[in-house]
DNA sequence: GAAGGGATTTGAACGCGTTCGAAATCGGCG
DNA sequence: CGCCGATTTCGAACGCGTTCAAATCCCTTC
């Protein structure tokens, strides 16, 4: 039960599903690598599934739908992906994938800091639009702890640091980045990270047509922001500051060891309950 | 499908759940509490299913095995309770009411905010430690936002209700509250409320042995929330302060006519996708 | 006490995600 | 070519939450 023998096939081949996986499978924007016949069973399957996600919703595609229309067996999706769930990776790897394409255009000439992190937000919510219902069914999933979805999983650790990588680089080309403390500097990639999530999850939450509510959201809330790292200077906030900098980094932000390695080779203390 | 014929019924019924019951079971001049072979029935369930969710855990737990310990048929079950989240509900309920209930002593004596504060959430902590594990296995569930185990659903209201009168309370015993100017607040009591969803949200995500992380935080973060209320007064931040509270009222805190009428008869723009 | 009708109860059945033992296929070696 | 082990594929079967038409119960009315 904790351990079959298959297991670790399973998790080597579905694990690396649409996502890590070293950069075997990495090229896929219109040429599959497809070089063996077992990559282009992978494939197919998935694309399959992201194509009829996107067309029923998620809850409403079937695992037997998805191999009726790949033409293979409900066994053989689940020998390349570990569950449903797992098909789902490639539409993470998709949108973040297209955000960093479409970013430094987007950001090109622009240095406040407040407009930078706007822009950013909003290219991020143009490319998400179209999967916007699609994400609120599968958001029950990113939320569980447990689940590989989650942004916190290790399996999204790939993920989010590219795009705390990205949040980086928002910040290098804003005008106002030598004003900051080192310390402050240091942490803000996943701070923004996080306020990133954070507008995520309203945007989920948003039932306003085209998610106007969050468009506007994120235009007023950004500036809030900016502003608050341009007052974090002010003596009278010093104190406070520098507490809420000791709090974030001992509470919110992942630690440098537990960032350390894969952390897929450690004993995963498994979820006790599946169902 | 999309409308069966005896859903209205069964939303009228098992909609009551463990909770506001709205006051159609009473079909005959009897008390609200109720000794109808109904009301027995129904409460011979949900004690069965809570027993033994806290006994095996959720996912573990069956409808099958919760009918069959309670000597019931599925099927009847599925008459009093929509589904097996529905039956989780007696868990918030009665969590909140223990809270409710040891508050009071627990606060008497302390007058300054933060310290307020911090044994409110502690004391909750305290109480909801047994069912941490649940919690966690729940929590994929409640942080659907078409759950009615959402925090944010329309089921859910009365408890959100519930717990900001509890916060006004515990704002209204603080030596602090003279100091703030008056739309601040009246906005209070719904921030701490956020507050706390936050803390919940952390302490279900955390992992360390006897939530003790989230105990750390509680005490150091709920400082710097205190602080922040005191803080609120001060003239350099005031333009901030304003923005901030325009930004909270108009896109985070429930709108008042979203929240008159108990928004249960409403057509409940049903979720498209079932699975 | 009989008849009627709503409330309650039943359990077989449905569709789902997932599992598993076995069959088919492939690839290399004698 | 023939064989064998590993990889890949298959599809029936499992257990789950949920549904539904039918059966039963219980109260009112005559």
């Amino acid at each position: 039960m904790s351990e079959q023998p298959e297991a670790s096939v399973r998790e080597r081949v579905g694990g690396g599903a649409g996502r890590a996986a070293g950069g075997s499978v990495r090229t896929r924007a219109s040429s599959p690598a497809a070089h063996t016949k077992s990559e282009q069973t992978r494939a197919l399957i998935l694309e399959t599934a992201l194509r009829l996600f996107r067309e029923r919703g998620y809850d409403r595609t079937t695992m037997r739908a998805i191999a009726e229309a790949a033409g293979v067996s409900v066994g053989n999706a689940y020998y390349y992906f570990a569950s449903k769930e797992h098909l789902v990776q490639g539409f993470y790897d998709q949108i973040a994938e297209e955000h960093r394409a479409q970013l430094p255009r987007a950001l090109s000439g622009r240095t406040d800091l407040g407009d930078r992190l706007s822009t950013t937000l909003q290219v991020w919510m143009a490319i998400a639009a179209p999967y916007h219902e699609f994400a609120a069914q599968l958001f029950k999933n990113a939320a569980d702890p447990q689940s590989p979805l989650s942004p916190f999983s290790a399996e999204s650790q790939p993920a989010r640091d590219a795009m705390i990588e990205l949040y980086k680089g928002v910040l290098a080309g804003s005008d106002s980045k030598a004003k900051l403390d080192d310390e402050l500097a240091a942490m803000l990639p996943e701070l923004l990270w996080l306020y990133h999530m954070g507008i995520v999850l309203y945007w989920v939450y948003d039932r306003s047509p085209n998610a106007e509510r969050t468009a506007r959201l994120v235009a007023r809330a950004t500036a809030v922001v900016a502003r608050l790292v341009a007052l974090s200077r002010f003596k009278v906030l010093r104190p406070l500051v520098r507490e809420a900098k000791a709090l974030l980094s001992e509470f919110v932000l992942v630690e440098p060891e537990q960032r350390a390695g894969d952390g897929r080779e450690q004993q995963p203390r498994r979820r006790q309950e599946s169902q």
